[in-house]
DNA sequence: GTCTATACTGTGATAGAC
DNA sequence: GTCTATCACAGTATAGAC
């Protein structure tokens, strides 16, 4: 993977002689997001991603406070890339019926599973930087789940019996474990498991 | 937590003017384990390590080629450890009884808990050195699970239309997830969302 | 405001003295 | 078997070009 530096794009608007910055920062995110789904990320330090982008690893850090605030963008990149779809599957059809497909979504892209899956692993650490948000995004996608079963049980598609705060966490527990398993044995079928799970709590 | 550096345990044989390499490593691999239970392991520097052992970190990569043999070897001794106590359980009370115990056994090192997680998420990557290692222990597991359901079915205490495979990895996957949302959240009840999820699977 | 050049500190690894 | 010395490379910080 090697980058042209004498050409930048046309639609790039300039200011002056650089870039303007927040495009520029969201021209690298964009890059660096691909680079990371195909590459992975472990063995990629900042000077060598620089070097794919095609700058001095110090105009990266310009734009990116530290490493983490990289990986990070390219996280949320990820996240605002996949709301859409979310919503309009949930919005459609409800959690049960959408789930193979928002598995599928995220079968596409490896790479970025596994940045999820090490990134929430390393942020356990109550000092690290993303400790925090990685806690609230964990509350936030119970609180999701929650809510969807909720919906399922009003219109009588699921089992009134349940305690829907446990059973939202044992659905997207299963879920990573499964998207874990899944990363080390692609034959694993996630979405099969979790429908496997979801069968137990119809009506 | 500082270290003697002028004594030495009067249990240490010596060979000649320094201590047996193979008890000296294993001396190390215990004392490790006690620093990464209790301070986690993320932040520590193999020097850092060193220092604690009261050794240079080049002593230490003697008897550890790289850092990760060395996190390893700690995580084999907390396997090592653990096997009677849980081969007890399963035999005396079988895998359902059982879990909560097993559960809770984990929860006395929550450190070496991330560092499990931690070094799972890492090891995806097809060229880390730990990599066949892990899919072959997840393997493993799912397979040690499934033969507990197997015995619990014949006695006659699990529904007979279940798909075990299907069951026991949905069962060790959320395992796996329950445990990561509770080093989040330590009021986060693993064994209660598990006996949850059992209570699906019983006759 | 954006970039390059450069230096600082700390890392894991290794060679060779003892 | 353990040490000191040294290495290449990491992330970070800053000075100054433009």
């Amino acid at each position: 993977m090697t980058v042209e530096t004498t050409e930048q794009p046309a639609s790039v608007k300039r200011r002056g002689r650089y870039a303007n910055g927040l495009q520029r920062r969201d021209e690298f995110i964009d890059r660096a997001f691909e680079i990371f789904a195909t590459h992975g990320f472990q063995r990629l330090s900042l000077r060598k991603i620089a070097e794919e982008l095609g700058v001095s690893h110090a105009a990266l850090s310009y734009h990116f406070p530290s490493k983490e605030d990289l990986l990070q963008a390219v996280f949320d990149r990820q996240a605002e890339r996949d709301r859409p779809l979310l919503e309009q599957s949930l919005a459609e059809r409800g959690l049960l019926a959408a789930l193979p497909e928002l598995v599928r979504q995220n079968e596409d892209f490896p790479g970025l599973v596994q940045l999820d899956a090490t990134m929430q692993a390393e942020a356990i650490r109550k000092d690290h930087p993303g400790h925090e948000f990685t806690h609230r995004r964990i509350d936030l996608f119970n609180a999701d789940v929650r809510r969807e079963l909720e919906r399922e049980q009003e219109k009588g598609r699921l089992r009134t019996d349940l305690d829907l705060d446990l059973t939202a966490r044992q659905l997207t527990a299963m879920a990573r474990g499964l998207q874990m398993q899944w990363l080390y044995d692609p034959t694993v079928d996630v979405a099969a498991h979790l429908d496997g799970f979801l069968a137990f709590l119809r009506a």
